[in-house]
DNA sequence: ACGGCGTTGTAATAAATTTGACATTATTCT
DNA sequence: AGAATAATGTCAAATTTATTACAACGCCGT
């Protein structure tokens, strides 16, 4: 990477005066539809340029590169780096921070997560899950494993404001069992499980399964066994440079599913919060906003 | 040219079911940098995704085309015609759905806060905060709120494997003031307070502060009352197009913390999180990984 | 108009990529 | 638990692709 900021487009139409008459016809062919056509193979390139191949060949050489092959690397690396750009187009996060900085890798990664976990869902299949969740004609159970029970608990948190008949379960613990006694056709579960998998996540899906429950699955790109049984699941990145996995991604799901469901369910939620509101000034747990 | 409005990564995704595990792999590296890692060599893209080359080929066929070649071919026309067209949809996250859709609206929401949470803080604060939690010499412990004890509870579950001594304490619960019988000078206490601002957190941190103890708050943009008492504050962008808050950024700090952490730590948590393995092979709450 | 020089194309060679056959490994079902 | 089946990888053959050598053509100056 010598060259930072300077595109082989950039290059071509720098060096077009110096080029000769099949060169130019050439030239003018790549710049066409680029990069595109610049990405077949070099036979391709020069019938559409009405070239022969060595042309070709030998005018990557002049644009400084060693062979065809080379100069397609390079094409493909500009268009990773386009492809990155639009949505990380800064450099450094935290100003003053060195770009290796923690911070700035992080971030870098988990807006990256974002846009790939963004990039694979439906906008359909997003609404008819939360219309299932949202659902109040049948009660909403909401699982999450070893680490994933963080998730579980601030979606339970919130859906809790927002609708009656949730319920938070930990497979983890060892109560699970009892909770599905009374599961019955057409519950909804939410299952959050990221690897590592977890078989207790696992045999409640089953069991939940054979109950006719429905279940949406919160899971990462590999995707845990229970997507067999899901009815809808959802991917996330969970890639991090760390020994340990993001979460991020999955949150911003988890709060987009929470900001639709209010709205869907508006009415009662509206109700629901104010009589929240007054119990909690009865208790006094908060303090009055300043 | 049949499939008009069916990209190959449509195509891939709709088939993810159908492939198996060597296959997703592959796929999954297709997609990282899409399109610019199926446009290379076969040898190349396979290398990548850690698959032999004949899974490549065996995947594009399944995928309807005659070989490689012809793949590449139609990803090429797809590139060409991304180009022409002039209207740069990627304004949006998910595709397919309208700019005004929850998930565009609230990714944009998340991906600000970030920007702005980044924007301020120090990196010497940053690493003077981690140097802290991840210094064994002194006890540490977490605290968390309503909702923000599932931010809290996500460091505790990883800091508990990065070092010993650490405890997480719920503001919430009653059983606080029992833990802070014996915190001394020096200890450690990272506090989640995120409006609306919880009493029985202020009294905490008081009477952590009064006995000497170090505090790492986490906030939101307003800052919680604790900050006075704190010796380090973050303080994250949590404004979301939602009744409700949103906690990606400060779950992304969180999360760097924890990788910073393990840095610090390295030597010791390799041998904690070794130790851990072993303990959860034992209880087989996991299952192998497929 | 003719010789020289730079440019371009043809054809053969060399290198690489892709594909197919087969052995090995993992997985599923009984 | 073991047999049957599917999945995956290794290796070699075949095809495609890029490169090189060389011949032909056109252009320009004298």
């Amino acid at each position: 990477m010598a060259e930072p900021t300077l595109t082989i487009s950039d290059r071509i139409q720098q060096e077009l005066d110096r080029l000769t008459r099949a060169e130019r016809q050439l030239a003018h062919s790549i710049l066409e539809n680029y990069p595109a056509s610049g990405l077949g193979p070099l036979t391709a390139l020069a019938e559409a340029a009405n070239v022969s191949t060595p042309t070709v060949a030998r005018m990557v050489q002049k644009l400084g590169f060693k062979g065809y092959p080379e100069f397609q690397n390079e094409l493909r690396e500009e268009l990773k780096a386009k492809a990155k750009n639009p949505i990380a187009k800064h450099d450094t996060w935290t100003e003053g921070a060195p770009s290796g900085h923690v911070l700035n890798r992080f971030t870098d990664a988990v807006i990256n997560n974002i846009r790939h976990t963004l990039g694979q869902i439906e906008p359909e299949t997003f609404d008819r899950a939360c219309a299932l969740i949202a659902d109040t004609a049948h009660p909403l159970y909401i699982v999450g494993g070893r680490i994933t029970h963080t998730m579980a608990e601030y979606l339970f948190l919130h859906a809790q404001i927002i609708r009656p008949r949730v319920t938070h379960i930990q497979s983890t613990s060892n109560a699970w069992p009892h909770y599905l006694l009374d599961v019955g056709e057409g519950d909804v579960f939410v299952i959050f499980d990221v690897r590592r998998y977890e078989n207790n996540t696992l045999k409640l899906a089953e069991m939940a399964h054979a109950r006719g429950a429905k279940i949406i699955l919160f899971t990462d790109q590999w995707r845990s066994p229970v997507h067999s049984l899901a009815d809808i699941c959802f991917s996330s990145r969970i890639v991090a440079p760390s020994a340990w996995d993001s979460a991020a991604a999955t949150l911003l799901l988890v709060e987009s599913v929470i900001s639709s469901m209010q709205d869907i369910n508006w009415a009662d939620t509206k109700d629901r919060a104010e009589r929240l509101e007054e119990m909690f000034d009865q208790t006094r747990l908060f303090r009055k906003f300043t």
